[in-house]
DNA sequence: GAAATTTCTGACGCTGCGTCAATAATTGAC
DNA sequence: GTCAATTATTGACGCAGCGTCAGAAATTTC
């Protein structure tokens, strides 16, 4: 039936279309902002029509959101090719990760606005579960990286840790600094001058503390991140176009 | 005056029955849940009576969360005193943060509303400099045990750190790790089956990769921490039941 | 004990969510 | 091309919850 698809193209056009106009607004002026009244009016729709694409407001939410971590996917796949040692790329897949918090802000602060209980807890179980997919493949694309070292021997059997659980360490040390660094108005007043650079220091430790090869001096991967942050920064930028 | 004190000892005193009665609710039913009229019934004062003592429902969840990083600064003092080597005083920390999440677990969920980007800025900034001071204090009890540490030559300098930004790594690893399992309802399915061991061991070979003395061996460490962890519980209990 | 002051109260105005009966547009059968 | 049936759109409405403030009640002062 091409007249149906017609349709639905149309609505699905619309529904992109909420979502154009409701990112800047949830962007700049938080969630509070971001009201069904609001939104109809700029659309130039009804309220009504806008709940018919969402059963409300915190479904929008999610459904930036997961626009926002398929374009973190996307990085990570893209930082995890090539066949450079794996050591390597999970530093490419490290740099990926600065590029999205630095260089896609909006979709980095979308994801912060879903990880909010009020937002989650409101949203379908539907876009929930989307959302935990996408998270899991990020984390599968970092963990496939740490059995492939293993079976090189790169990096020796982690007796007490499975792949994932590897992954989490890092995982939750980027994590955690990324939502500090944006919480906490004030790490300067702390003493934390650098927390991207400090990150940075941190992950190259803990990675020789797990005796991870080939590299040992921190100054050489300090070198080395930015040489692949200038690598990789075109590659980054072209996937961050193409997913408008 | 013995008037005015009396006075003033009955509104603090009734300053601290709102925030009993509110924590229950905030912690079992949530933000949206916690109701200025609902606060009034259950408290059998008017609406009115409560907006004299705080001037919205915001600055309720950020006056519980000082209480609650009250407790955890305490614990975090106990953990650093005595007379062993740093590192080992470190690991009590990691501990007190663990009990923290795990035993304080209503405090635990007051910090994490708290930094709920909705209810911080709608918080007056006296009260948001508290709680900035107290993870200051915090941030400062574990900076001063990597201070001696360096002065100990437990851990050889760090040239390209702040004893902060050190610090700021281990901070971002537990919070990060913290939050993760908190709003990750299926770590399990994605392969991270036992986060609590998995970031003490990270913990371990992140401070392995410094170089920190004395302790090499992670089934040595995992002992430790557990024997610490028995030896701490009752203090730290203690210092809970007192804070009520 | 009465005036002055402080404290308490809850009805009120307002904003914003989500609904749904009424209206408009589209479709497809003849 | 027409019209009944279906589908989509609309915005007024009911409701909940915030924060206010004029007046009531309690307390203090003289």
């Amino acid at each position: 039936m091409v007249e149906i698809s017609r349709k639905q193209r149309e609505i699905q056009q619309r529904t992109r279309e909420i979502l154009r106009v409701a990112k800047p607004i949830l962007i700049a002026e938080g969630f509070q902002a971001l009201t069904m009244d609001r939104l109809a009016s700029r659309m130039e729709y009804a309220k009504g029509t806008i709940y018919n694409h969402f059963p409300n407001k915190e479904e929008i939410v999610l459904a930036l959101a997961i626009e926002a971590m398929k374009l973190r996917h996307k990085l990570f796949d893209q930082a995890s090719t090539g066949d450079r040692p794996a050591r390597i790329r999970l530093m490419t897949i490290g740099v990926a990760c600065e590029f999205y918090t630095q260089r896609c802000t909006e979709e980095f602060q979308v994801e912060q606005w879903m990880r909010n209980a009020n937002i989650w807890d409101k949203s379908s179980s539907e876009r929930q579960r989307i959302i935990r997919e996408c998270e899991a493949g990020c984390m599968q694309v970092v963990a496939r990286l740490v059995r492939e070292s293993l079976a090189q021997g790169e990096l020796l059997a982690l007796d007490h840790l499975t792949p994932e659980e590897m992954v989490f360490g890092l995982w939750a040390i980027t994590f955690g600094s990324q939502i500090l660094t944006a919480s906490s108005p004030s790490l300067q007043a702390l003493g934390v001058f650098d927390p991207i650079r400090t990150i940075r220091i941190h992950c190259c430790r803990l990675l020789n503390g797990f005796g991870w090869q080939p590299i040992q001096s921190e100054k050489e991967y300090l070198k080395l991140v930015e040489e692949i942050s200038a690598e990789y920064f075109p590659q980054f930028e072209q996937i961050q176009r193409e997913h408008r």
